[in-house]
DNA sequence: ACTGCATCGAATATAGATACTTGGTATAAA
DNA sequence: TTTATACCAAGTATCTATATTCGATGCAGT
């Protein structure tokens, strides 16, 4: 049988993803030392997939390298938060611009779908999985809508900014998702972008998107000062 | 003495800036595939730092990696060459709206610099010493350009994208450089955006700046097809 | 001609050796 | 007594070399 259904994964490739997914969820705090010697006890890996996985995440600017003095996880700051925040805000206006000049009807028809599916969550048995399904929803509504501008390599750099925004964006995601108020607040906004994109209101459409994505941003501001993080 | 003049750079930074170099110079061909003994050969180097390099060069897009089959250069094609020049123009764009409304008088007076810089060269002794110089300039002032919009990360999303096009930009870059009509054309391209950003009229600028960078798909295509890369 | 097996080559991972940095302590000078 | 500097030891990053594993190709046998 060909069917092996163990696609034998590079050892660096599931360390790069651990590792990912344990800097933005806050595991390593910005700054830290990334101890080769904790890292292969907490993954159970050799140093050499992991300087791979390290490597990679430097290029993604979540890792920092100092020249024979190791990793460290890239430091956070008020200053990036509002940069990163108004690059992205600046970008998705862009690329939703380009989104109703370039998108056809399917691409209509899956905003809307997905709209639907993120307005309607029920039946979670946790907060944390509310707070997971929303949020997965919730990139799946802005994903369809970036999808329009049918560029590749504008969705590429997209993906880029946003993992990088990743780790703040979670210290603004505990906040919004359990109050009913800040989430009726999202619901509305997402309706209304919804119909200005529909009348295909190109300028309108961005302006409503920009600030749509800036407004997390003195939440986060509030709370990263709040835990000293600032 | 602690003024020491050897900072030590690690052997993986290195190979990085070396493979990059030789990928973007076309020394390996787009889809070949890059063999460790090869590279140890050539670089010196042991496996470890190369797979690093290679590491980041794959975050970057410049090479694939297929799991456990190695690493191989990122394909070209006409393609990727629309989309990645399209992406680039529509950002450049948007860069530039932002500089103009954002720049000041020291970011007019850099650009100023930069374009008299481009606009005066001579006494150059080869061909290829010509290109050299005539395309480290021709980036230095769009460079400053696009640095007005005062954001490190959108700098930084413009830098990886020009990153990626650099192959293909390289195949433009001889048919230009050495024809002194389109580098004539291209003097006048850029005497007229500076006259339209000083005015700081920003749509018109954007426009303008699109315009001129998607005027190198046609040729690139000519010279892809021409030689078989297509 | 086709299938199964063996051999070869390449990629990957680990382990060990080397060289660097860092923190502490002791000594000397102010 | 205090401060600065130099030296020493422990820990850490980095590299090279070796072993293992996986895929591909060629050959032989049916």
């Amino acid at each position: 049988m060909t069917m092996d259904s163990s696609p034998r994964q590079n050892l660096g490739i599931s360390a790069y993803s651990w590792l990912k997914r344990d800097i933005t969820r806050g595991v390593f705090q910005p700054g830290e030392k990334l101890l080769m010697s904790r890292l292969k006890e907490r993954y159970g890996l050799g140093i050499g997939p992991l300087r791979e996985a390290l490597s990679q995440l430097v290029a993604e600017r979540l890792v920092v390298a100092i020249s024979q003095r190791g990793y460290r996880v890239a430091p956070m700051s008020l200053a990036e938060l509002a940069d990163l925040y108004d690059a992205r805000a600046q970008l998705e206006g862009l690329i939703l611009q380009l989104a109703i000049e370039r998108g056809d009807d399917a691409w209509e028809a899956e905003i809307l779908a997905k709209a639907h599916t993120l307005s309607k969550i029920m039946e979670v048995n946790s907060p944390d999985e509310l707070l997971d399904v929303w949020d997965t929803r919730h990139k799946a509504f802005h994903t369809a809508i970036a999808s329009g501008c049918r560029s590749p390599h504008l969705l590429q750099v997209r993906e880029s900014l946003f993992d990088q925004v990743e780790r703040y964006r979670h210290l603004w995601l505990r906040e919004t998702v359990f109050s009913e108020e800040a989430l009726e607040r999202k619901r509305q906004e997402h309706a209304a972008l919804v119909e200005v994109i529909l009348e295909r209101r190109a300028e309108r459409a961005a302006d409503m998107m920009r600030e749509h994505l800036m407004t997390p941003v003195p939440i986060i501001t509030e709370v990263m000062t709040r835990r000293g993080l600032a």
